[in-house]
DNA sequence: GTCGATCCCTAACAACGTTAGTTTGAGCCT
DNA sequence: AGGCTCAAACTAACGTTGTTAGGGATCGAC
C-alpha cells in the first residue's frame, strides 16, 4: 500500500490550494505525488470522481458539535457558518463544490440536523426541509460570488473607477450602493443576509 | 462584416443547449459558423471573454418591466423570477453565469432596480444592497443546483433507492424529507426560498 | 486604384484527460 | 523457500483542447 485514495485527495486540496481549479490537472497532481498521471486512474475512474471524493471532504466536518436538541436559531447559524467556513477553506471551494452532485451521507447529515431542529420547531415536513435547502443555496450562491471576487483581486481595483462612474451617471441608486458592492467585508455581509433568512424562518414559525 | 460578435454569442448559446458546457468548444462553436477555429479569436481575445459576453446577454431582459415606483415586494419578487428565468434559459446557464465575474451594465442595472425598491421602502443604503445581493445569490445557488440535478437525469433515479435506505437508518428527519429533496417540483421550492427571504426583510423594514 | 481596416485562413504548439498494455513489489499459501 | 496473487505503479500513445504566429482575402473610402 504505497499511496490510497485518501492521500491523493489530500493532494489535490493542496494542489488547488496554490495552482487554482484551472492548474488542478492530472500531470500536474501526479507529479506532487511522485507518480505518473496514468497511476492516477488507479484510484478514481476518472477526474470528476476526484472532485467528487474531494466534495465530499469538504462537508465532513460540518454540523459536527450539534447534539439533537439544540435550539432550530443555533442550528441554522452554525450549519451555515460551518458550511461557509468548509467552502472558504479552500481556493475555489465553492465551485468545486457546485461542480460536483453527489447526494453523499455528509450533505445527508447536514441536511438532517438543519431539517431536524425546523421540524421541533414546528415546520412541516416539507417546509422543514425546503427552507433547509435555501439556507444551503444561499450559502452556496454567496461563496462562489466571494471567492469569484477575491480571486480577481488587482482586476477589479482598475475596474472600480469605472463602475462609480457608470452608476453614478445612470444607476443612481446602485452609486450609493457602489461602495456596498466593492465592500470586500464579506463577514458582514454574509451575516446580514443569514439573519434575513433566519428572520423569515422565524416568521413561519407557528404561533405560540 | 461577415460575422460580428452578437452572431457568435447566439451561435455560442445554441450550441451550449445542445452540447451542454464541456461541449462548447472552440472547434465545434467555429463549425457552427462555418468558420475556422482560430478566427473566433479575431471576435475574442480568448475563451473566457467568450464566455463573459454570454453571460451579460443572459440577463440583459432582467427587471426590464419595473418601474422606479413599484413597490418593493413585486420588485423583489419579479428580480427574483426573471433571474431565475434567465439561467434556466440555456442549459448549465447558471454555472456559465457563474464562472464570470463580470460586473457589467446590466448587472449594475438589476441591482440598481431592487437597492432603488428597497430604499423606497425605508432600509439603510448598506442594508438595502445587502440584502439585494442576498436575493441574488439565493437565485445562484438555487438554479446551480436545479440545474445539476435536472442534468444528472438517469443518474439519480437508481441512486434513490440507496439514499432512501441510508436516510431511514441513520438520519430520521432527512429520511422524511427525501421525498422532498429528491422532488423536481422546483417552481415550489424556488418560491417558497424566495418568500422566506421576503418575509426576512419586510421583518428589517422599519415600522409604520 | 490603392490603402487601411476588417475578417478569415493554414499550420502548428503545448497541455489536457484518458486508454492500452506491461511491469513491479509486497504479502500470503503451501 | 518458492510460487501465486493482486494492488499499484509504469511507458507509450491517442485524440482533443485552447491558443499563437503569420499570411491571405474582402471591403468601403478617398
Amino acid at each position: 500500500m504505497r499511496i490510497q485514495r485518501e492521500q491523493v485527495v489530500a493532494a489535490a486540496w493542496a494542489l488547488l490550494d496554490e495552482a487554482g481549479l484551472e492548474g488542478l490537472t492530472m500531470r500536474v497532481l501526479a507529479k506532487a505525488l511522485s507518480i505518473q498521471a496514468p497511476s492516477l486512474y488507479w484510484h478514481f475512474p476518472g477526474k470528476q470522481a476526484l472532485l467528487d471524493a474531494m466534495a465530499d471532504t469538504l462537508v465532513q466536518d460540518v454540523a459536527r458539535t450539534l447534539t439533537a436538541d439544540s435550539p432550530w436559531e443555533p442550528v441554522v447559524r452554525t450549519v451555515a457558518e460551518d458550511l461557509r467556513r468548509a467552502f472558504l477553506q479552500h481556493r475555489d471551494g465553492a465551485r468545486v463544490y457546485a461542480g460536483t452532485f453527489v447526494v453523499s451521507e455528509h450533505t445527508l447529515r447536514v441536511s438532517d440536523t438543519v431539517i431536524g431542529a425546523l421540524g421541533r420547531a414546528g415546520l412541516k415536513p416539507q417546509e422543514a426541509s425546503w427552507a433547509a435547502f435555501t439556507v444551503l443555496d444561499y450559502v452556496l450562491g454567496f461563496t462562489i460570488e466571494e471567492q469569484g471576487f477575491t480571486a480577481q483581486g488587482e482586476v477589479t481595483a482598475e475596474r472600480a473607477g469605472a463602475l462609480r462612474e457608470l452608476a453614478r451617471a445612470r444607476y443612481p441608486h446602485a452609486a450609493g450602493a457602489v461602495e456596498a458592492i466593492l465592500d470586500r467585508d464579506f463577514d458582514r455581509r454574509f451575516a446580514f443576509g443569514l439573519e434575513l433568512l433566519v428572520a423569515g424562518i422565524r416568521a413561519r414559525l407557528p404561533a405560540r
